[in-house]
DNA sequence: TTCACTATTTGACATAGGTCAAAGGATACC
DNA sequence: GGTATCCTTTGACCTATGTCAAATAGTGAA
């Protein structure tokens, strides 16, 4: 999914202001595993995932990773707070797979924001569907047992589990790894 | 918190713009217990909260109440997926309290959106404010123990318990009843 | 191919918080 | 003011999932 093709699916941008859009947005090309942000620091871009997957996660006291959100092609990724007050990230930002982004800083897209009304529609759009996507999730993990939330996320991120380490995903459901290699294993034996 | 000023904070509106805005909107007295939106309808309006209390629940299989989300003064209420792509919405809309709210409708909405650059913007910002909320709270159900749940509502709604009943925090925050009760209890003993 | 390292699976056991049931307290209605 | 109803507390017991530790399987580098 490409930049130009996501924006003019939400918003009937005109020719102009797209070209004008995505020229504020700069390419990037990231290595597996590389880290876009860290903790306590100011995230200053925005992303757009066009290949790859990212995920955001914060280190527990114990010092456990805990994956908050995954970002799969044709979504925006950042540590939306810090981006957006200019305030230190709680999370980090990293790439799971090499990736090609497309990224823009706070000062291009206030100045977007500002230029195009649809540049603002875009963005409310954007950050309520993120808002129903968060709240599915906050729903899945405060009342369904560990078996319904594995099958919530295979809905939310239908290819994650063939590219996504497994320790990661647990920790996203909010259980221990042991849990979800004992929910996998009821799986395939069940299915086979 | 009335409606003018609270748009007022959040974007530089001009006294014109803000006629026009809240003259869409309708103010509405509504008495304790009253139910705004059912499980299944389409809901039709947003309700900014000048006085009272709402929340949103859902009914499990088994017929309990589930609180998703607390409406507090100074706050806007929907039940969002539903309002924004009109489809039946999967939660109850209820005031807890005798409530002042202002209403306006999908189409009024809409039109403010379209006529008002600002208004956008205002839309923008509330959606990223409301998200962060969201994964704020996604955060302490998660991953933390009931006591820490409990310890994080009040930061997010200081006066809360006082207003609502034990049920509707509970479940509110993932945990039945009981357990609340046990926690408070441990609370005034170690204070005392 | 082998070695070293990392990720996953499995087992035994522990525990936070759930369930069920009953007893108090508080409220509201007649 | 009494009684019906609802809300909260308490107790006894149970279960899903966590913890810890070890075994096994995968993967990449040389």
């Amino acid at each position: 999914m490409n930049l130009t093709d996501f924006l003019k699916n939400i918003v009937s941008f005109s020719p102009e202001e797209l070209a004008d859009i995505t020229a504020h947005f700069e390419r990037e090309i990231v290595p597996k595993n590389q880290t876009l942000v860290k903790e306590e620091q100011v995230c200053t871009k925005l992303y757009f995932v066009e290949k790859g997957v990212g995920r955001s996660y914060y280190l527990k006291e114990d010092g456990k990773e805990v994956t908050q959100w995954f970002f799969m092609e044709g979504k925006f990724m950042s540590s939306i707070e810090s981006f957006f007050q200019q305030t230190p990230s709680l999370y980090y930002l990293e790439m799971l797979e090499e990736s090609v982004l497309y990224s823009i800083t706070r000062e291009n897209l206030d100045l977007l924001f500002a230029r195009y009304h649809n540049m603002e529609k875009l963005g409310r759009l954007l950050s309520t569907e993120m808002l129903t996507r968060v709240v599915n999730k906050l729903n899945a993990v405060q009342f369904q047992t560990a078996r319904e939330r594995y099958d919530y996320m295979l809905t939310e991120f239908p290819s994650i589990s063939s590219r996504v380490s497994l320790g990661s995903i647990a920790s996203y459901l909010g259980m221990t790894q042991e849990t979800l290699s004992r929910i996998r294993r009821a799986d395939t034996s069940k299915k086979s």
